[in-house]
DNA sequence: CTGAAAGCGCTAACAA
DNA sequence: TTGTTAGCGCTTTCAG
């Protein structure tokens, strides 16, 4: 911690004014003199004063602190998904004046909360007992990206299910038949849901589930190169790929290109994400699109609303959307 | 902050013993009885006792919080930069259980340290006055990722300079002499240092250097396969471009590859990074290693021994590696 | 080995 | 509009 030390007091001295006025203007209260106010901020200027943030947070019982915590499974950091909850939850923290503190956890071991306003579990993932705890403390709240049914916890999801099938239906309507998908990790509830999708849409349409036809990757671009390779070696390669996410999509992308075949011409790939990188490949990718970015932003603002009192509960879930540029093309 | 009160105090009437024995069963002071200990420890457990944070840092008049600053420039989330720095510097602190509490920052107020007990500033780009400001407070603090010669500042960089020498070094010892460059943003020190790398390379092995050759870019894709396309559209285009990260020499790659040339035949490429993502392309790219993540990881460490006076002084300059792959080749 | 008591820097009644 | 005073929950002398 810093090691001078100016406290409200020395403020205090040179303005000439007891220490609560002090308070009284580091705190905007208003019921202050024009001419003591100006007495302090000169002071505080002068000392370069800042109100230490514990002694604050002891005093008030209350803290404008969030903490984020985010699993620490495989490839959380090549999936764009992190970036995009830092961005989003960072953004926003930085616009409601609220302190981040972050968090990458395995899981193990329980957290102290104890100088945060509130937390937003950025997943749940192999942590869950993290989350209970919190529960039990009664600390706002937030899981994102996470629907939680059995728990009392607010959530603000996103509708994987419904986005998948809606990119699958997207390919059955388009006249294929042999619609292979390529999975995330399946220990993430997006991963399963977007499987669960996938096989919704077939069933719905009528079109065969064939079990070949479903690789599991684990949302890197290795695993997706993998995958691609063993839907082109099967005997009946299929006509169309849905893959769980952008980045594992390009990589599907360039595979077929390097095998001499074209994209869409022989077979289309739709991704999931919105990757803005998905633009610039040698074919823009035809993508769903699900609001990562806002939906962390939207989490905070929901979390700090529920942290003043102004809100309580939150259970919501986004949708996603169709984004159709060049990967896709009708069977011929 | 948490609703339920179970403070130190209650802890210390269930074990029937003195708020002080309390606190030094949390401390872990040896000179306990182990009766006593014993005691303590079932009423921690009996009441999920989590000391209070802030009243800690109050009373000890430390903490063992670090921030990470890191400036809020158009792009630095798309540079795979980022994600390396918070992964590593994350990483770390979990593992020396220190809190990590990340500030995204424009750069334009001052920041208030006072319950941190150290800062890392992850690039300084636009923020120097919140450097300056947390100098003059004299809390342990390290740049990383800039090398700062004007100010009293521990940093801990990346030989920049070097490896883009190298990097342009190799390509002319492949034989190349029309050898361009795709700049980084040219508001960080790292890609100013890597052109004037490229620079230096050229002069010391008397190759002349060409305006048009020298495109800028920002570290997008995007910008990157402006840039490309602008070198291939030149009346003489180069034989090997030198990319100033991975993720643009990829784009840079997939659009010589849809001009119908090919990497490295006609035209060699070079990146700098050794994101992971490079393996996987059509071509796996030949790049310049820079430790990131250790760099990162490495600063929390130090801060870490400046914070418990271990340490005082750092400045130093990681160096970079030459990686290669497939990418490059003899100009034949 | 243990506990009483004095603070850490600040806020929040309560009086004035 | 202002100041006095009593804590917030913990650590840390200092006696014992």
């Amino acid at each position: 911690m810093a090691k001078k030390k100016i406290s409200i007091e020395d403020v205090a001295r040179r303005a000439g004014v007891s220490i609560t006025t002090v308070s009284r203007v580091i705190n905007n209260v208003p019921t202050v003199s024009k001419t003591n106010r100006l007495k302090v901020e000169e002071a505080i200027r002068f000392f370069k004063f800042k109100p230490n943030i514990s002694a604050q947070q002891l005093a008030k019982g209350e803290s404008r602190a969030v903490g984020l915590i985010i699993p620490r499974y495989e490839g959380v950091y090549s999936s764009f998904y992190a970036v995009e909850i830092i961005r989003g939850v960072g953004s926003s923290c930085e616009q409601l004046k609220l302190d981040l503190l972050l968090h990458l956890t395995d899981g193990r071991e329980l957290l102290n909360v104890s100088n945060l306003g509130g937390v937003i579990f950025a997943d749940i993932i192999e942590n869950r007992q993290q989350l209970e705890s919190i529960l039990e403390e009664n600390i706002p709240c937030i899981v994102i990206n996470n629907i939680i049914k059995d728990l009392p916890v607010n959530y603000l999801g996103i509708d994987n299910l419904k986005g998948a099938k809606t990119a699958v239906t997207y390919l059955v309507e388009l006249g294929h038949k042999n619609i292979a998908t390529i999975t995330g990790s399946l220990i993430t509830q997006c991963a399963q849901q977007r499987l669960e999708g996938y096989k919704l849409a077939l069933k719905e349409k009528n079109v065969p589930l064939k079990e070949d036809y479903i690789e599991k990757g684990d949302f890197s671009r290795r695993s997706a190169r993998v995958a691609t390779l063993k839907l082109l070696d099967l005997t009946h390669p299929p006509t169309a790929i849905f893959v769980a996410s952008d980045d594992m999509a390009q990589e599907a992308i360039a595979v077929i290109m390097e095998k001499g075949l074209k994209v869409p011409k022989d077979i289309s790939v739709i991704g999931f994400d919105d990757n803005p990188a998905s633009l610039y490949g040698p074919v823009s990718l035809t993508t769903m699109r699900q609001p990562l970015f806002s939906m962390a932003a939207q989490a905070v603002k929901e979390l700090n609303a529920i942290m003043q009192g102004k809100k309580t509960t939150l259970k919501a879930i986004l949708p996603t959307e169709l984004v159709i540029r060049e990967s896709c093309s009708h069977f011929s």
